[in-house]
Formats: structure tokens, C-alpha cells, sequence
DNA sequence: TTTTGAGTTGTTCGA
DNA sequence: GTCGAACAACTCAAA
């Protein structure tokens, strides 16, 4: 507030937008007057929700910590309860005299829900409720329909749509705010504080909390990895942007991403772009088909796939102990960094439906248990992808990934797969992809006895691919007949 | 209503 | 080692 013609105040209700630039709904409420920030712990989420996460419960108070600093030198603060939304802020507004409670749309079907619950409370309560786009570049994403009035559900013709939607003005971060009320302010808790177990050691050193920290690295990505993307992105000791932490909390806003690659020519922005473009279709997909949180989203599919149920190969898969290097590697980057590069995400997911058989959910779970940037609508639209489950119209047998040809062709210096796999260090290049075919003195020579340093193989990868294509088979001949 | 072109990311086989 | 074809015909979305 500079000027003071507004005394109207307001409560800002931060959820997963943790930022102060580009925030249309923070934007609105500085613009309206003085205004309280809050934010509000809810255990129906962060330890008794469907997909817990110690790991990233940790990075979102980290970025809590961060939104808190730049509030107060913007003069203003965060202020945190624990509860039910419904209940807090009706109170709060009611403490800071608000007549007004802004936050950013969340297009998740718990959010959803709780929202409208919110709002009516709000109603009784003779207050109003604004809801402002800022998660998504298109405000609505699962407004995007195709000439039939149907959402799509095929990402080339969601995509061409997408990119002819108007885009919404950017907004600058508030130069000033004025703190309505004189609030508790509270003190930010730890994961035990909030029912959860610690988050894993050094669970923050590969990627910092906080807004500052993700503008950094985007303008470190647009400098240095942009415009090589289209080349590099598949490699993965390097090459992706790795800023989907940031976008899971809000520290960065995806329509500034969008504006900053539109000044840059070439294919890397474009397929940059493209994969911003994923995150909205996917969003649209749980929107329009809530189901594909339990079911799968080709009907032909649902309770037709032969799942096994194996404990033993399960944890063998979660704890990157299944012989074959590349698929423990991107196991162990996850369980270290809390985060995996997109192609060892396919080539394990493809591992766990199509080589170990075992359901997706079990991997969309464990991943949502175990990412900093894991959401919903992304998680779930990327398992189903590849269990052939979802919106891909290509053939199951079309989307099984060999994990010894995957290696080859994008890790072929083995760079990646010995950062992980340490005890493979010493292994020869030529023995990388199949250290099991290592001689006698070739597992003395480099340090690495398979059945003792390194598991043999816990699956024929040959003969499980030609039982997947039966078991997909047999499923969609079953629909067929049904 | 019918037709037509297109569909993220792959693998294997055989020439 | 490299290359093209086959994998199996399907559904979506636009014209």
C-alpha cells in the first residue's frame, strides 16, 4: 500500500503458490488494501493424507521460511494456524476485520472440495472469497476443450489448443505491504511437530526452499541449459532443467517461465515449453476424470491387468537392489535427492509394470512418498502413461523400455550409473550395462562380486517382457469379450 | 456423418 | 553396426 486511498483489508491464503512475484491473488489483495498472509497446516494432507511425504512436508516449510522473510522486508508477515481451513479462516478474516479472503486455484480434487467448503464458510461468515489463477500459465486449463466441446484427452491437439489460449497479464511482485491486524504470528514446525516422521538426511542438499533460490536456478537454466535442451534433456547426468520442485510449491511461477522462453528462439524453448504444456494437460486429465486417482483411464484396463503381488521385488525395485544398474541408479538418485530425471522415471516405471508386474499405483505411491515435486496430476498422468493405462493411444508393446538398450543409448560413459551405483565404479564400460556377464576375474579385478557387492538380476528381462505383452493381451481380449 | 491424418519419450528382427 | 519394417489395428480430433 503506498498511497492509503484503500483501507479495505484481506487475508491472503498461501497454499502450494509459495512466492511474492507474479501472484495475481497476492497482487489483488496488496492492491486492495491491508492485507494478513497466511498460511495453515492441515493434517487431512500433510500425515493422514493418501500420499504422505516427510521429504516434502521438509522443502515446504523450508519455502515457508523463505515466504515468510520476504514478507516481512515487504513489511508485512506469514502468519500460521493449524486446522481445518474452514475454520481458520473465518476466524482469522474475522481477527484482521478482513472482508476478503484471496488465494490461488488448486485444481486437485481434495483442494477442490475443501475450497468450496471454504467458501461457504466464508459466506456465513459475510466475508468473500476470491479465487485468482497463477498455478497454471492458462488459468483453466481443464477448460480447454476441443471443437466437440470435450476435453481433450491426447496431448498434440491439447497442446496446439493450448498455445492459441490468451494468457493472463503478468503481475509485479508488490513493491510494499501493509499487515492488517496484529497477529500471532507462530513459529514454523518441524515434520515431528506435524505427526511425521524426519525428513531423510541431507534431503536438502539438492535443491534449497524457497523463492530466491528458485529464481536463481531458473536464470542459471535459461543462461546455461536452454538452449541445448531439445539436445541434452534425454541425458541424464544432465541436461533437464531440474526446477519442478519450485513449480510443484509455487516458489516460481510457470506463466513467467512461459514469458522469459518466449524471447528466446530456437527448439530448446520450444521443447521446453512442450513440457510445461504436459504439466497443464495432465492437470486437465484429473480434472475432467477424477477416477484416474484409483482407476485406470482406459476403461479396457480396469480391473483387467494380472497384477502380482511380490513384497520381495517390491522393495528390491524401491531400494535400487534389482541387478539391472540403470534401473537401481534412478531408484537411488530418487531416494538421495528426493527427485529423478524424467527418462530413468519411464525406464523404472516401465521396470516395475512391465518387467516385475507389479501395479502402478504401488510406484505412483512410493514416488509420491519419496519427490519433492510430487503432484497429483503430473504422477499419476506419467505412471499411467507408461503402464499403458493412460492417455498414450500408442500400444502397450509399443512403450516397454528395455533398461540394458536404454542404458546404451543415454548413459553410454556410464557417468550416471556409477554416481549411484558406487559399487559398479570400478566395472569396465564394456561389462556397465550387464555386469552379471563379468568373469570371475573381472569381478575380483574391479572390486564388484554380483550375488554379494551387486545383486544378479532379479528378473529375466526378455522373458518378463514376452509374459507383459500376454498379461496386456489377455486384458484387453477380456475387455474385448466382457 | 464420414473421412482423414495423426498419435512424446520404444524394441526387436532380419536384411 | 545400421537400417527399415513390424508390432495391431485403435482412437481422437478436425475437416
Amino acid at each position: 500500500m503506498s498511497e492509503g486511498e484503500n483501507d479495505t483489508a484481506s487475508v491472503m491464503w498461501f497454499r502450494r503458490d509459495l512466492r511474492t512475484h507474479d501472484l495475481p491473488a497476492l497482487a489483488e489483495a496488496a492492491r486492495a488494501g491491508r492485507i494478513l498472509p497466511c498460511f495453515i497446516f492441515d493434517d487431512r494432507l500433510l500425515s493422514r493424507g493418501r500420499f504422505v511425504s516427510p521429504r516434502r512436508t521438509a522443502f515446504m516449510l523450508g519455502c515457508l521460511e523463505s515466504l515468510r522473510r520476504d514478507l516481512r522486508e515487504l513489511g508485512a508477515d506469514l502468519v500460521l494456524r493449524h486446522g481445518r481451513p474452514e475454520e481458520e479462516l473465518p476466524r482469522l478474516a474475522s481477527e484482521a476485520g478482513a472482508e476478503a479472503v484471496h488465494w490461488t486455484k488448486d485444481l486437485s480434487p481434495f483442494a477442490r472440495a475443501r475450497d468450496e467448503r471454504v467458501s461457504a464458510a466464508l459466506a456465513a461468515a459475510g466475508v468473500t472469497a476470491h479465487e485468482h489463477p497463477g498455478s497454471y500459465i492458462v488459468d483453466e486449463p481443464e477448460a480447454v476443450f476441443s471443437g466437440q466441446g470435450r476435453p481433450y484427452t491426447v496431448f498434440s491437439p491439447f497442446n496446439r489448443a493450448w498455445q492459441e489460449v490468451p494468457r493472463r497479464p503478468f503481475e509485479d511482485r508488490p513493491e510494499a505491504l501493509e499487515l492488517a491486524g496484529s497477529p500471532e504470528p507462530g513459529d514454523i514446525p518441524g515434520p515431528a511437530e506435524l505427526g511425521l516422521d524426519p525428513a531423510p538426511e541431507g534431503w536438502d542438499e539438492a535443491f534449497e526452499p524457497g523463492e530466491a533460490a528458485a529464481r536463481e536456478a531458473t536464470k542459471e537454466f535459461l543462461n546455461r541449459g536452454l538452449s541445448e535442451y531439445h539436445e541434452t534433456r534425454n541425458r541424464p547426468s544432465g541436461g533437464s532443467s531440474r526446477l519442478s520442485p519450485w513449480i510443484r510449491w509455487g516458489c516460481l511461477s510457470p506463466l513467467e517461465l512461459e514469458l522469459k522462453l518466449g524471447l528466446r528462439k530456437g527448439e530448446g524453448p520450444r521443447r521446453f515449453r512442450d513440457e510445461l504444456a504436459w504439466r497443464e494437460f495432465y492437470a486437465s486429465v484429473l480434472a475432467n476424470f477424477p477416477e484416474v486417482t484409483r482407476l485406470e483411464f482406459q476403461k479396457r484396463y480396469r480391473g483387467t491387468l494380472d497384477w502380482q503381488d511380490d513384497p520381495g521385488l517390491l522393495e528390491a525395485w524401491k531400494t535400487g537392489q534389482t541387478g539391472y544398474p540403470l534401473v537401481d541408479a534412478g531408484m537411488r538418485q530418487l531416494k538421495g535427492e528426493g527427485w529423478m530425471h524424467n527418462r530413468l522415471r519411464m525406464v523404472v516405471a516401465s521396470f516395475l509394470t512391465k518387467d516385475l508386474h507389479l501395479d502402478w499405483r504401488e510406484g505412483e505411491r512410493h514416488f509420491m512418498n519419496e519427490l519433492l515435486d510430487g503432484d497429483l496430476a503430473s504422477n499419476n498422468g506419467g505412471w499411467q502413461w507408461v503402464a499403458s493405462t493412460g492417455t498414450d493411444p500408442a500400444p502397450y508393446f509399443q512403450r516397454m523400455f528395455n533398461p540394458m538398450t536404454q542404458q546404451e543409448k543415454f548413459d553410454p560413459d556410464g557417468e550416471y550409473v556409477r554416481r549411484w551405483v558406487p559399487e559398479l565404479a570400478k566395472v569396465p564400460d564394456e561389462r556397465l550395462v550387464r555386469p552379471w556377464e563379468m568373469t570371475e576375474e573381472e569381478q575380483s579385478a574391479s572390486g564388484c562380486r554380483i550375488g554379494d557387492d551387486y545383486p544378479a538380476p532379479v528378473i529375466d528381462h526378455a522373458e518378463e517382457r514376452r509374459f507383459a505383452v500376454e498379461r496386456y493381451r489377455a486384458a484387453a481380449d477380456q475387455d474385448e469379450q466382457g
